[in-house]
DNA sequence: TTGACATGCAAGTTTCTACTTGCCTATTCT
DNA sequence: AGAATAGGCAAGTAGAAACTTGCATGTCAA
């Protein structure tokens, strides 16, 4: 859980999970042209497929082999309640 | 924005919190041993005081000086609606 | 006012994080 | 088969983060 923070502590990591909301199921190339076109974040591949890795060891993406490509899709689950334990009016 | 998932990354400052929506206007050094007591987390006092200074930054903690005490307040505002940026429940 | 207590400030160290570069593997197309 | 495409692996680097230690500041109580 501590991941989950962790992963969304990141600006670029948190614009992936954006580019995944608005489209999901994107190929780690795409998610790069992306990034650079529409958040001018011009990052290597390999620099976006280490931030995925991250995304996926929170289980905030999920990840299938299509032929030579990856499809991300975005997972919410885990942050569904993830605040609640500090807010009172849930304490119970 | 950042800064809350920053400050939540840390499961230090986890506790933290925990300590303060438990029993809210704790000074540090009240919050350096009930750290160590109920959390086994024995840290020098300025590590956690650091640790209340980068919560403080994020806004989930605001304090005041009381004599020769700071008393640190628990302020769950910034949690909220955190993560409705990315479920897709809340979109409209 | 002197001593004890609660905290702040400033270096300094070690560990982690984000990113890059270079090379390797696997799949598709011609 | 050979070239192009999509991605993976590994080592290296620069900067940030987490902690520590030592000293300074401010407050209270006798």
């Amino acid at each position: 859980m501590g991941d989950v923070f962790h992963a969304l502590a990141d600006p670029t990591r948190r614009f992936i999970l954006d580019e995944l909301a608005e489209r999901d199921g994107q190929s780690l190339f795409e998610l790069c042209g992306r990034l650079t076109m529409r958040h001018g974040i011009g990052l290597s591949r390999q620099a976006v497929s280490q931030h995925l890795a991250v995304l996926e060891e929170a289980e905030l993406v999920h990840s299938e082999r299509v032929g030579r490509t990856k499809l991300h899709h975005l997972d919410t689950a885990p942050l569904c309640g993830l605040t609640d334990r500090w807010l009172p009016t849930l304490k119970e």
